[in-house]
DNA sequence: CTCATATAGTTTGATATCAAATGATATGAC
DNA sequence: GTCATATCATTTGATATCAAACTATATGAG
């Protein structure tokens, strides 16, 4: 059985290119990123924050997905470039609200419109039905197991 | 202009979900290698010298777009498993090359058998057809800039 | 041959990441 | 009220990762 009869081929081959996509995807996205003296977790960190306001590091770290360890780590970077603050202000005094500050607020500001830039240019190697389907397909895959 | 009448919305939204696509499957494979002691890139390494036999450390960071200094770190906890050697037997002297020891060749066929069984499990959550129309979509999107 | 340059690999310093252990606080059972 | 348990955050230790500096070796120009 050669490479391309085995029944395996075609799964394999898929998955290697998804993965190539994704990895060059967000290479070139993250570019945007760093370029603005941020990693994809910080990031990832200050966007929710732009989007759902105050959080706490718990809800952070369901929101981008990484462990709390982590997210104390990342917090205490974006804290030392004063871009948010955290503080005490729920009644449970084992929450830390984290708060964008000014300049972290009109940084990501900027950052995010120029990633939502990137992501635009990177999808439009591909037409809008071809990006729907992609959507639809990758949906499918990222279902959680139990589908 | 709300959300879903913004022309980046398409793009934003098919990016998110092949994100989370890459991300979900990334993960349940990657289960598979860390049940078998290894991390991503050391089963990176592993597969690329059973499938090209032995490599130079430069060889085996451009397969797995990894840079050299990180290969020398995954190299050398592979070498502490046993799992390859290190030899210097090309007439350059500044080249190593890297082999697989006899556990490393029995581990890794076994551990990418079952990665093999991973990802098309993976992937049977699209028909034939499906799979190879994400194929297509995703080497378009992971083309190098220039395309 | 000698020197400049290029290349292979290592080391170092920074950040990221997880898992596990720990500390502080809150909550529920009694 | 007190104790057991759960939860939020931090710390620690391991690996991963990159970039940059560095060592050793090779190669090409003259």
């Amino acid at each position: 059985m050669n490479a391309k009869t085995n029944p395996s081929y075609l799964a394999l081959n898929t998955y290697t290119k998804l993965m190539r996509a994704a990895e060059s995807v967000t290479n070139r996205v993250g570019r945007t990123m760093s370029a603005a003296g941020l990693t994809i977790s910080q990031f990832g960190v200050l966007e929710a924050l732009h989007h759902k306001g105050p959080l706490c590091q718990r809800d952070i770290a369901a929101k981008i997905l990484k462990s709390t360890g982590n997210i104390t780590l990342v917090i205490d970077n974006l804290e030392k470039q004063a871009l948010v603050k955290r503080e005490r202000i729920s009644e449970d005094r084992r929450y830390l609200t984290v708060t964008l500050t000014e300049s972290g607020e009109t940084l990501i500001r900027t950052v995010f419109s120029d990633v939502e830039s990137a992501i635009v240019t990177e999808m439009d190697s591909l037409t809008s039905e071809e990006q729907e389907t992609l959507g639809m397909l990758s949906k499918k895959l990222g279902l959680p197991e139990g589908k």
